[in-house]
DNA sequence: GCAAAAGTGTTTCAATTACACCCATGT
DNA sequence: ACATGGGTGTAATTGAAACACTTTTGC
């Protein structure tokens, strides 16, 4: 009785929108409705199966676009899960997590079958996929505080402020502005373009960009 | 033409054993020669097959037991690697990293295809495996600072001197002992069992205990 | 001028580093 | 006694945090 092993890519994107309630930046994912069992009717991260051609991060992007029409600049892979008991049938999941710019996310189609929820309140998804979800958002919390992760949210030019909003927004608390920016600029690969940002009701902050090395 | 994915598991386990030139503590690990194509006669991480009714850590600790015959202590998913071009045919390798006690090291056999090398100087690998542990080492050496996976090598009695030891070998400095002293037993979970260690031709040191929580 | 956020300066406190020095054992 | 590593004390340096204060814009 030789049992097929099915291999699976799936994605859990983050991006930053306003609170529904508090309208503070706060992370959303977006989620599949399945349209078959198991666990029809559910949420589920969207993903599909590995194509014999396909890398495995080629494949992450391409289940993203075809079900969200995103194609997120930051691809990370997450972890792969292959309990024997995540589904009736014996599928490896190996997950990517995303994040995904603000100018990008605009891009972001809501599909019949396609929807956005707030990171932090999803419930009752498919499969093992609310566990998923709390461990790509402890590994985007961590990973906040010792990478330059932050400015996959930002793009490549940015105020300090908007820096420290995703930070704010991400790791949920509040940095003091004063400290933050000194902190931020002792990163020499962040540096001054000259110019400034206006339309603002009170002093044009600084437009800062990431240099690549 | 529906062409196959192969899925495997494979373990890079580490061990602390003298360094044959040296003498100086040194990470090894254990390597499988094959014995079919492709890459027949070149050295490998263990590994197989996915079983349909194996878990993904289960999978990992059978192959390590079945050729090496460890039973590590620590063993942790490191990375999944599925390239298109990474062998003639389409094979996935989710790939694990293990820590191996010294007590649990004297139990290891070296069989006919078995071998175990200075982690540091292995060459010419069958398929990636030469970045697979480059990757491995890399892994270790930055958790090692932030975590208390050092325990793994000491087991859960040991001394200051060598839980110093432990970071000394693997990250390839040297610390100093005072410094280093406090800094362990900032750990709260890092407590004196009261007894000494004998037999030493100097002040016997105090033998500590890691607290499981 | 006033509000509001940008940006600077300064003081305090905690952690890290460097290194001098004492302690307990075997030989 | 003396060599050796275990273990303690302490001053100097660095970095994080707290917070007062100045700057520049829109209204």
């Amino acid at each position: 009785m030789e049992q097929r092993i099915e291999l699976a890519v799936s994605t859990v994107s983050f991006a930053l929108r306003p609170h529904p309630t508090s309208g503070r930046p706060t992370l959303w994912l977006p989620l599949v409705k399945r349209i078959r069992e198991p666990y029809l009717g559910r949420w589920a991260l969207p993903g599909g199966p590995l194509q014999p051609h396909e890398d495995l991060d080629a494949s992450a992007r391409h289940s993203l676009a075809r079900t969200t029409g995103l194609e997120p600049a930051h691809l990370e892979q997450l972890y792969s899960f292959g309990g024997i008991d995540r589904s009736p049938d014996r599928v490896v999941s190996i997950v990517y997590w995303a994040l995904v710019r603000a100018d990008e996310d605009a891009r972001a189609i809501d599909g019949e079958n396609v929807e956005w929820f707030v990171a932090d309140e999803v419930r009752a998804l498919a499969f093992d996929h609310n566990a998923i979800v709390d461990y790509a958002l402890r590994r985007l919390r961590a990973k906040l505080t010792y990478s330059d992760i932050a400015h996959a949210f930002t793009g490549d030019e940015f105020t300090i402020a908007q820096l420290r909003e995703v930070h704010e927004a991400v790791r949920q608390l509040s940095l003091d502005p004063a400290n933050f920016r000194r902190q931020a600029l002792a990163n020499p690969r962040i540096v001054a373009t000259g110019r400034h940002l206006g339309g603002t009701s009170h002093r044009p902050p600084a437009i800062y960009r990431l240099e690549r090395p």
